[in-house]
RNA sequence: GGCGCGUUCGUCUAGUGGCUUAGGACGCCGCCCUCUCAAGGCGGAGACCACCGGUUCGAAUCCGGUACGCGCUACCA
């Protein structure tokens, strides 16, 4: 347990949709906060103007709030320590470089990016490690507000100390050093005056009072960076956790070349935030034992961060689905009904005239063979139309020359009883399999095809019930005469 | 190239010095159930714990090295 409420953060980009990764990062946070009865916060990092998508943020906002992590502070929830969208906060980012570079902890550099460009080449053919030189660190106050005067474009930089080692205190992954010779210059401001996203990060977490930096670990190689920029500034340090990645099946980091890697690309599909959420939560994270089946609110209590795995995780789609799958079978029919008359509305079958109580029927008799709800429409569209074809590879195998008659056995069996349930179907075709001595799957199968038009499914004596005594009779007529041996 | 991180069944993982002939899940295979397809039940294959060396009575677990993988190395985040 954590002492003080802690305050956590989920930082994204706005440059479209909601990365599975980011997923991740952000329920970590959210799990952590609730936890430890602290604050999960939501601040929007586009200082990268080049990469704005229109609509971003709502869409991420969307997404979140799809996935039941919704937000303590953010945009549009106003904690006291906004604004929490970094373009609106330029001037807070320039009064912080501007101290900085007063007490020559950072300096303006007004090097092209040619120079820049030609300094890279050099020092790796050379074998070097490519930074920059502080070729402006040099300038003098008169230089400098002379080519400010020619409103030359300028970047501040870091002015990193040589020979330093700079400690990281990682949850996850313990102490990790770096030596600050290896630690670049980094570019604060950018010549358009936006921040980058090491400045901006630290500036606000330290404003916004975050006391756990949870992100991946693609972070780790610059958290160098903001340790210095905190004992520059003489703030205190948050704790870090770099989460370990997320993986394509050939272990390079979750890519959208390799499959769908958007949130709401699997919401589309069909999977239930239930499962997406589960799924997610264990790429990288167990309670210690061989529990796999959560809830959110059965995460928020089960999860600790000193539990998170080192190692990156491959996004296995197989085992999403049978979460899925898992997540399906807990749902009650009333739930799923409601799932179900939102695919339908958006299906062939929007006109269809089944009542909720039949549409009940149908999830009950299909619930355990799908992995998606859409599933119901796609492999059971009989239920709601006419077959339009017969299966082919069926037809071969269940149609026999004897079939015709033996349906219309039944048809005369079943056309006798009135309202007919499940019992009286299958005392029926019993029946007449008795009085022509021929096993029952001899009628079973051929009916099967004749009112389904495929070979798999719920029991037949379940179709019957659910299609009606009319309706079956109506499509057993239809088959005869549309299937010829 | 430099720096950093990582490495247990195909995949996600359990394991924190003896409980381990390394446990579970997904996937795969087989059997049972059965009108079909599923589901379910039972069983099976699958990991010399990356490798080498050390510490120890004893190591997947601690230490060192090597290999491999990944990340970062942008006026992107």
């Amino acid at each position: 347990m954590i002492s003080e409420n802690p305050r956590v953060r989920f930082a994204p980009s706005p440059t479209g949709y909601l990365h599975v990764g980011g997923l991740r990062t952000a329920l970590y946070n959210y799990l952590f906060a609730k936890k430890n009865n602290g604050a999960f916060i939501l601040r929007i990092e586009d200082t990268d103007r080049t990469r704005l998508v229109e609509g971003a943020v709502e869409n991420l906002i969307t997404t979140l709030k799809w996935a039941g992590l919704d937000y303590d502070e953010g945009p549009g929830k106003d904690g006291g320590l906004g604004p929490y969208v970094q373009s609106e906060r330029l001037t807070i980012y320039k009064k912080y470089t501007d101290e900085l570079v007063q007490q020559k902890k950072a300096y303006y550099c007004f090097c092209t990016s040619d120079r820049l460009k030609q300094l890279r080449e050099d020092q790796q053919k050379t074998g070097l490690q490519s930074k920059y030189d502080k070729h402006c660190l040099h300038l003098t106050e008169n230089e400098i507000s002379e080519k400010l005067k020619n409103n030359e474009p300028f970047v501040i930089r870091l002015n990193v100390q040589p020979d330093e080692l700079i400690h990281i205190d990682d949850i996850i992954r313990g102490e990790v050093t770096f030596n600050s010779n290896v630690v670049d210059d980094q570019i604060l401001l950018k010549s358009d005056g936006y921040p980058t996203y090491h400045l901006a990060n630290v500036v606000d977490d330290h404003l916004m009072k975050i006391t756990h930096v949870i992100r991946g670990e693609e972070w780790l190689s610059s958290t160098p960076k903001h340790i210095l920029l905190y004992q520059y500034f003489g703030w205190e340090i948050p704790k870090f956790a770099h989460l370990p990645l997320l993986l394509n099946p050939d272990k390079s980091k979750l890519s959208k070349r390799q499959g769908d890697v958007a949130v709401e690309d699997y919401r589309a599909k069909g999977y239930l935030k239930e499962a997406l959420v589960n799924f997610v939560a264990l790429l990288g994270w167990s309670a210690g034992d061989d529990r796999e089946f959560y809830y959110l609110d059965e995460l928020c209590r089960s999860f600790a961060l000193e539990r998170v795995n080192k190692a990156g995780a491959v996004f296995n789609i197989e085992k999403l689905q049978s979460m899925n799958f898992a997540h399906l079978q807990k749902k009650s029919d009333e739930e799923l009904l409601i799932l179900l008359k939102e695919e339908l509305a958006s299906s062939d079958f929007k006109s269809h005239s089944l009542s909720d109580e039949k549409l009940l029927l149908v999830i009950q008799a299909m619930k355990e063979r799908i992995n998606f709800v859409k599933e119901i429409i796609l492999n059971a569209g009989y239920f709601f139309t006419i077959p339009q074809s017969y299966d082919q590879d069926a037809v071969k195998k269940r149609w026999t020359l004897e079939s015709p008659q033996l349906l219309q056995k039944f048809i005369e069996a079943i056309q006798k009883t009135d309202n007919p349930l499940k019992e009286d179907y299958e005392n029926a075709l019993h029946k007449v399999a008795e009085e022509v001595a021929v096993k029952n799957a001899a009628i079973i199968h051929p009916l099967r095809l004749a009112v389904s038009g495929v070979s798999g499914g719920p029991g037949l004596f379940d179709i019957f019930f659910i299609l009606g005594k009319e309706e079956t009779i109506k499509r057993i007529n239809i088959a005869l005469e549309k299937i010829k041996t």
